[in-house]
DNA sequence: GTAATCTCTCTAGCGGCTATAGCTTCAAGG
DNA sequence: CCTTGAAGCTATAGCCGCTAGAGAGATTAC
């Protein structure tokens, strides 16, 4: 049995949220000692992990209760949890592009200024003017 | 003068999201008409539209609230602005990385499942046991 | 036994809005 | 001039995924 302490070093997951993701559902309300303190088995610490590897990834927390879900279910079918995936690939790959697209305007921007006064910046000036920027962000 | 309805569809911010900004002293409050209503000059307009294209370059309404102070003195030095947008830049430049590990890491969990059932999912799998990634997120 | 460290619950705050409720004002048409 | 419907007002609460703090109690090491 691990006091949340442990598995939030174990895991490297928070305390803090570790409490929240009991209270949002993602966890069960596990076990507790005489004096009312969480204790946790190995599987709950697993299934820890699983939550912090899926987060790292950017998952959100609805989509890894999806999963988890799933996982507690191996028979299924596992569509569902490709269907999850996918999603939030295409998902990263629209902020990627949607990045690149105001990195290479902000770069063009920081890189035409030339350090006079404000009045002469183009940071400020292509701020104000919209017809300075090359295309839509 | 407009309404905040007439500014909100000029520039693209919604009518509550200009409030807002009030409220966090992005812009000045306004005049009012007779009745109360929030009346808008052309300057202000303007601001409005600088806030707007900033906002959509990523930048945060505190870096916005520094690059006003500069607009409204044109003889000063443009280094701070020009921090301002480089640092904003770098912190861009950093999200793409990240972005781009998760993407080769999920695209390559993805491919690798063949969609059976999910006891030999390699979506569950992976996010289960992180030896099975490649590196780092 | 005692001191240090955890852990408990509860509440509030972050950023950047967005939504709702219940009211008042404005502008256009008859 | 009056009515109607759109637009505006304030105030409050909610979104996500935590994080911070207060003030209390539990556990552990010595």
């Amino acid at each position: 049995m691990f006091s949340i302490g442990q598995i939030a070093r174990r895991t490297g997951v928070k305390v803090p949220t570790i409490r929240y993701y009991e209270q949002m559902g993602l966890i069960e309300a596990p076990e507790r000692s005489q004096g009312n303190q969480r204790r946790y088995s190995k599987a709950e610490l697993e299934q820890l992990g699983f939550i912090k590897h899926a987060r790292d990834l950017g998952l959100s927390i609805d989509a890894i209760r999806d999963l988890l879900r799933l996982n507690a279910h191996p028979e299924m079918p596992c569509a569902e949890a490709d269907r999850i995936a996918s999603e939030h690939l295409a998902n990263i790959r629209e902020r990627i592009e949607r990045l690149q697209r105001l990195e290479s305007e902000l770069s063009r921007i920081v890189k035409s200024c030339n350090a006079g006064t404000v009045k002469d910046c183009y940071v400020i000036r292509a701020l104000s003017d919209h017809s300075l920027c090359r295309d839509e962000h």
